[in-house]
RNA sequence: GGGGGCGUGGCGAAACUGGCAAACGCAGCGGACUUAAAAUCCGCCAUCUUCGGAUUUGUGGGUUCGAGUCCCACCGCCCCUACCA
């Protein structure tokens, strides 16, 4: 009797077996090599949903089957447990943010271990352990010996429902990337890490990422977005409109432009509403009043409407003038609000001629527009010609001309070429270097990493602020600085209302102090936990370099896209800082990434409580078994396509799971198999179903290794169908004729090639089934013997002219001489009367005569 | 506006460097077993067909002996990003 296949009890038994026996503990086997893969660890919010099943299930089928290539695998797990929604939480419980991350970090941990992944629970980093946080103080305080931290005032996203400011990446179409409230601009001193330092770098080493989707470094590259031009001064004129004589610093207005060719087409000169030294322009000015106003309502509409885009300009004169620098030609300043303070310089010189945003606005508020750069065969050329004065305003345009071009009306440099990369680039940029009023730059779209934030729940920054001596940061050997647990969150308490917290003494010269309140960003804590993994209980420091630099960088890297930019451009930066410090050997900190696709409802919508679309894991697990939804999730789409879920689809991997386990006890034991007739069968018969079998195999175990390698779980599962249906077929041959080493060797091989999808059953199957002693897990991966693999004779299609007219079947070896007369004959009819011009051969696939 | 990706049966998908399109599965249909159902097993399942074949990978063109795959144009969908000077 064959026992049936029970889930529940199957997975229970061995995943208690693998705890015991700490089946998944790292061996620090320094003869091996080392694979490190790792699955971006979750946030702790509530119990996992599909995405981490499938996330997870695929970081679990790499490391299983890596450990079976014979590499002492790092598979670990932990929680970014720091961050608002606990905060929130804990306030509508009135409970305590520990209390809530805590429940649920085991909540899910218990899922995980359910799903039956392989981690080593030893290695747990939980971020908002004292034990772990700490040591990010201790980078913090590092980062900012080394000048890569800055405490200073700017305009800052501020989220009003999460009550904190945003760094800019954390800002998605003028949204809250958690909240989805509107974000409004600020003027706060805030804390910055100098990621911009680090510009150039971060561009230029995604070349080394070859194992990376190219669409996350091309999203990356865009997002330091590096483009080069100059840095053009432009003169203030006195209130009068006098140029000054003296240039002054005070009086200097730099712009950023790409096109310092068009210079000769500046025709105004606008600075952005939140200009920081509008103030200063505007002193003495009789449209103080209107300024005013404009800067009252560019502050009011959202930046949700500002990300639109092509919205309508506004802008005022501001009653002042500037010098070009190229002709010393007086143009008007104006505020206007399709400037954006915090790239560049926050002020440009407007070429109308040659930015559409610039002839939008001149054309509307009627400003002078000057053609400078025209297309070739322009028709305005013949009327330049000959003309000394210079052409204003081309009335008959509709759109500026930003293509390359010729220059006009721009001095010594007319008839020259421009454009972005152009030769009158060079020139003038020359010119205004000589004379020291602009030289070429290179600017960064990238802007500082905003990373102090007024909330709670997050990792303390290390910082004291002395009325003597000043800020001075936490001494080494004070830290961690602890987040106090006596604090009433629903009654409003917060750290700088927390006098526990607050009052401190000077580091320096123990006079009464006060702490640093802000808490770090939760990203802080996910740029370096990957780190602690190889070694997460030093408590010396973060981690021991030797032990980094053994493990990293990550091998495999797995995680959803939402990342992209966030969390992998900042873990990108804290390598590279952490190299520069001399604690690791390497450059990047993951070699490959795989970002698999989200999991979708039936109709292709995004689960989500709200719209209560959301099919919880522990459900399916209790109806199918944790085996099952790892094979069916596996199965329905490739790792990086968005997968659409299907309980058919599911119920169908539970269906070939139990197919699989009745064909392995029919195999290896005496039982008839339900297709099979009972009717003997001749020796040869017999021999020819052997063989076929053992190729069958062979071919399996190749497909099964080479999609595995390239993340194609969707096919090795169907190859696997594939064999588990040759095997069936097989099992046609009554029980007293097969060949008793063959089907163990195959029973063997299905249930090994199996184990990394579904490894409870496969355990199951090999200790009962097979009788095999010890885990499946610690056996060596199958080899594929391609040899054996190989069909004696294989079936090859034949064409005329590419259409196909027939089959032959052939030795696996046959030439092209043996084949093309086989071929010849057999379309005989169809040749008859036309020049055969050629016949081209291709071994194993077709044979195609050209003829006429 | 800029960047990236995708388009194959009723559905999820396969087809590695151009070489038998639709493997594998879901749904469906028919049969066996059963008193019956479930489960299981066997078979059919792109479209049209005068049963010889013919047509088919969003549309139109091109390169090639041969194109789902490469090139050009267009249509449609998705994702990212954005008054970036």
């Amino acid at each position: 009797m064959i026992p049936e296949y029970d889930a529940k009890a199957i997975e229970a038994k061995w995943q208690k077996v693998w705890e015991e026996t700490e089946a998944f503990k790292v061996q620090e086997d320094e003869s091996k090599p080392t694979k490190y893969v790792l699955e971006m660890f979750p946030y702790p919010s509530g119990d996992i949903h599909m995405g981490h099943v499938r996330n997870y299930t695929i970081g679990d089928v790499i490391a299983r089957y890596s450990k079976m290539q014979g590499f002492d695998v790092l598979h670990p797990m932990g929680w970014d447990a720091f961050g608002l929604p606990a905060e929130n939480a804990a306030i509508k419980n009135n409970s305590h943010p520990a209390k809530w991350t805590y429940a649920n970090i085991e909540t899910q941990r218990e899922s995980f271990k359910r799903m039956g992944f392989s981690y080593d629970w030893d290695r747990t980093v939980v971020a908002c352990d004292p034990e772990y946080y700490r040591w990010g103080q201790w980078i913090f305080l590092q980062f900012w010996k080394r000048g890569l931290v800055e405490r200073r005032n700017s305009p800052v996203n501020w989220c009003p429902t999460c009550e904190t400011v945003l760094a800019n990446e954390q800002v998605t179409e003028g949204e809250c990337w958690r909240c989805h409230s509107a974000v409004e601009k600020r003027d706060l001193t805030q804390w910055y890490f100098k990621i911009t330092d680090y510009a150039q770098e971060l561009l230029d080493d995604l070349e080394k990422l070859g194992g990376w989707p190219e669409r996350v470094k091309q999203m990356q590259a865009n997002w330091i977005g590096r483009s080069e031009g100059a840095d053009v001064d432009f003169m203030l004129c006195d209130i009068d409109g006098n140029a000054p004589a003296e240039p002054s610093e005070l009086d200097t207005i730099t712009v950023f432009t790409t096109r310092p060719d068009t210079l000769f087409g500046c025709s105004f000169f606008v600075v952005s509403p939140e200009y920081e030294r509008l103030d200063y322009i505007m002193e003495g000015s009789p449209f103080v009043a209107e300024v005013e106003q404009l800067k009252e309502e560019a502050s009011k509409v959202s930046a949700v409407e500002r990300a639109q885009g092509n919205r309508e300009k506004h802008g005022v004169f501001t009653g002042r003038y500037v010098v070009n620098p190229i002709n010393g030609e007086k143009v008007p300043v104006w505020v206007a609000d399709y400037v954006v303070a915090d790239y560049g310089t926050g002020a440009v010189m407007a070429v109308p001629c040659g930015d559409q945003r610039d002839f939008e606005f001149a054309r509307k508020y009627d400003l002078p527009i000057i053609p400078i750069i025209l297309e070739k065969d322009d028709p305005l050329f013949e009327k330049l010609d000959g003309v000394s004065e210079r052409i204003v305003d081309t009335v008959d345009w509709e759109n500026a001309y930003e293509a390359e071009g010729i220059l006009v009306q721009s001095g010594k440099y007319t008839g020259m070429t421009g454009g972005k990369h152009s030769e009158a680039v060079d020139a003038i940029i020359e010119e205004l270097q000589s004379k020291g009023l602009g030289h070429k730059t290179i600017q960064f779209r990238l802007r500082d990493w905003l990373i102090s934030r007024q909330r709670y729940w997050g990792n303390p920054i290390p910082a004291i602020y002395c009325e003597h001596c000043g800020l001075v940061p936490v001494p080494e050997e004070d830290l961690p600085v602890l987040l106090p647990d006596d604090i009433d969150l629903s009654a409003g308490e917060l750290l700088a209302t927390h006098e526990g917290f607050v009052n401190t003494t000077c580091p320096i010269c123990g006079a009464p102090a006060k702490r640093e309140t802000d808490t770090m960003d939760t990203f802080t804590c996910s740029s370096w936990y990957y780190l602690r993994y190889t070694d997460p209980h030093n408590d010396q420091a973060p981690f021991d370099p030797k032990k980094a630099n053994r493990w990293m960088p990550v091998d495999q890297y797995i995680g959803g896209i939402e990342h992209a930019i966030l969390h992998l451009l900042y873990s990108r930066f804290f390598t590279k800082v952490l190299r520069d410090m001399g604690m690791v050997d390497f450059d990047e900190p993951f070699t490959n990434l795989l970002c698999q696709g989200m999991v979708k409802d039936e109709k292709g919508e995004t689960m989500s409580k709200s719209k209560g679309n959301v099919i919880a894991p522990e459900d399916m697990i209790a109806r199918y078994g944790a085996d099952a939804v790892r094979a069916y999730i596996l199965f329905m789409a490739p790792p990086d396509k968005d997968l659409i879920w299907d309980e058919g689809g599911l119920a169908g991997l539970y269906k070939f799971l139990n197919r699989v386990w009745r064909t392995v006890y029919q195999l290896v034991g005496s039982e008839p198999s339900e297709s099979q007739s009972g009717a003997e069968i001749a020796s040869e018969e017999l021999e020819k179903a052997n063989k076929a079998l053992l190729r069958e195999m062979h071919r399996v175990i190749g497909k099964v290794t080479a999609d595995f390698g390239r993340f194609n779980f969707n096919t090795a599962i169907a190859a696997l169908m594939e064999l588990v249906n040759s095997i069936s077929n097989y099992l046609k041959v009554p029980p007293a004729q097969r060949d008793a080493d063959l089907c163990a060797v195959v029973a063997r091989n299905l249930v090994i090639l199996l184990s990394p999808i579904a490894p409870h059953f496969s355990e199951e199957l090999y200790a009962e089934a097979l009788g095999g002693e010890g885990s499946v897990g610690d056996l060596e991966w199958p080899e594929f013997d391609k040899a054996l693999a190989a069909a004696d004779e294989i079936e090859i299609v034949v064409q005329i002219n590419g259409k196909i007219k027939g089959r032959v079947t052939i030795p696996a070896d046959a030439a092209q001489d043996d084949v093309e007369p086989l071929a010849k004959d057999m379309l005989a009819d169809q040749l008859a009367g036309k020049d055969i011009k050629k016949v081209i051969f291709v071994p194993g696939k077709l044979v195609n005569i050209v003829a006429k």
